[in-house]
DNA sequence: TAAAAATACTCCATAGGTATTTTAT
DNA sequence: ATAAAATACCTATGGAGTATTTTTA
């Protein structure tokens, strides 16, 4: 059995009449009737009645021609499904986001551009630190995330830079550096500093050690954290002092001053990471999206 | 596209192997191939990706094989369907029944029988007077009925006898002919009978008439009714005497005594109706149904 | 007698087969 | 070097066309 048997099928229920459902399909009524009597010996029964005059469908006529009409429906809905799939309109996609991308413009807005014009793509949502985030990309738990810099290269992955942002220095608000308006890296040679535990913030924490190195100092490491709000809360209570992105002034907290640069200062870049050879589209789209839109912010 | 390309694509995708799936098929490798790529082109992207070495799903190809699938197993359960019901096995029968049926054990056992025949056709069932019965048959609102004899014949039915049954004499308790164990028509001469009105039970009226015409008079008619329980009914308030069908004496009335005829008397005839053309596999089981239980009880 | 489906046959498009090449490991 | 898919070309099945017959109302 063919789809063009249930396709012949169907015509001749509408029309009950050879001629005119052959006429409707573009073909001749010999042909018609001899695709119909194969169809009617294949099932093993009548599909329709020919009284001569008058063409009826039988019961099992009936209901099969129901079902044909299923069927067909069924493959047009399954053409337009795979269509939608290629396109990337239709699916699912699991984001992947370092912490500190939230207090960025920048993901959230690829985030809302991306679910209005892509409505039936579910979004599935990962907030983690980046090795955490490429381990889920590589294990297939993900398809796409935003991070930080990663350490070595991973074949599996490929890894885009999108844009570099500034690196502010966060200060206590009551020490004695807060009261410049701008401060050279070498000022905080000796301060205790709070940074990110190295296997967390690989990438982020080694460009801060070579800047500070370039500035003629190794820092003093106090404490670690493994996410960037609890620096910055660690800064506010005054157990030191810290680099972080500018994104970070979002966090208000009352205990801290965020001071610039002067000179050499390191930058804190956003990537993207998703699988080598992944080829599906909701990825493509939303690769081409996220460099649309950092070009569009100018960053 | 042909169900071929559906077949095919899912041979691929079971195997992701063209050659073994070509084999599978019983067919070559490049036919093979060449179909898969008319179909990819006619849905406009690409279903497997060929690595040389390794052939794999897209996306799209992932859920357009996993629709071929379910359109290949609908399309196996509509032929499976079609073929049930022209084997009567599948479908739905409305059956109508004389009043009086219920009474005989004819008609119950050939519709529990039916049942356990044809678990998967809906049976729906009407009780009424034959000639009601007749034109819901003929108005395809009832498929086949039990009925008693019709007046005239109709063209577009066909009415087939099933057996012929006896008929007894109605007496109230009271009556002084319930004396006797057995009467003849004649004595009934003079009494007040209780009868169906005529339009009702036509058949059974006219030959219940010729009955008593032979025997030498021509019965008095006292009271009419529509329904066989009411003719009892009424024989029992003692406001006459009937002739009724002998499956009637299930009705054990207290007032009402059934004495059999002596001599020459009607039967009461139960025939089937059923509308002429009517091919449908569920009446022509039900009709060789009611036949075969007519024999096995020798009715 | 007329309308429509069935039959008989012919043709050709294309599904499928055979042989070979290309490709990537 | 090998395994597998692609390409090129050929064959032949069977779907479709044309002409005619059969059927029955």
């Amino acid at each position: 059995m063919e789809l063009r048997h249930l396709r012949y099928l169907v015509a001749v229920a509408d029309e009950l009449h050879f001629t005119r459902a052959a006429k409707r399909l573009g073909m001749e009524q010999p042909p018609l009737s001899q695709q119909i009597r194969l169809l009617e010996a294949e099932i093993g029964t009548p599909l329709f009645h020919r009284d001569a005059r008058a063409v009826r469908l039988t019961d099992a006529g009936r209901v099969f021609s129901d079902d044909a009409r299923a069927i067909l429906a069924h493959v047009q809905r399954a053409i337009d499904h795979a269509r939608r799939v290629a396109r990337g309109d239709l699916g699912r996609i699991g984001v992947g986001m370092i912490n500190s991308a939230p207090f960025h413009p920048f993901v959230p807005r690829v985030l809302r551009e991306y679910g209005q014009q892509h409505p039936d793509v579910a979004l599935s949502l990962d907030e983690n630190s980046t090795p955490v985030l490429a381990a889920a990309v590589l294990a297939d738990q993900l398809d796409i995330a935003f991070v930080r810099p990663l350490l070595g290269d991973e074949p599996g992955l490929v890894t885009e830079a999108l844009f570099d942002e500034d690196v502010l220095i966060a200060l206590p608000q009551a020490h004695r550096l807060a009261a410049e308006p701008a401060l050279a890296l070498d000022q905080l040679k000796g301060e205790p500093f709070v940074l990110f535990s190295r296997p967390v913030g690989a990438g982020l924490y080694d460009d801060i050690l070579a800047a500070c190195r370039r500035a003629g100092f190794s820092p003093r490491i106090g404490q670690e954290a493994s996410q960037v709000t609890s620096i910055v809360n660690l800064v506010a209570a005054g157990l030191g002092v810290s680099l972080v992105p500018a994104s970070m002034q979002q966090i208000h907290s009352d205990g801290v001053a965020y001071r610039t640069i002067l000179g050499d200062a390191p930058k804190a870049r956003m990537s993207l990471v998703y699988r080598r050879g992944d080829e599906s589209a909701t990825v493509r789209n939303m690769v081409a999206l996220a460099r649309r839109v950092a070009g569009v912010m100018g960053l």
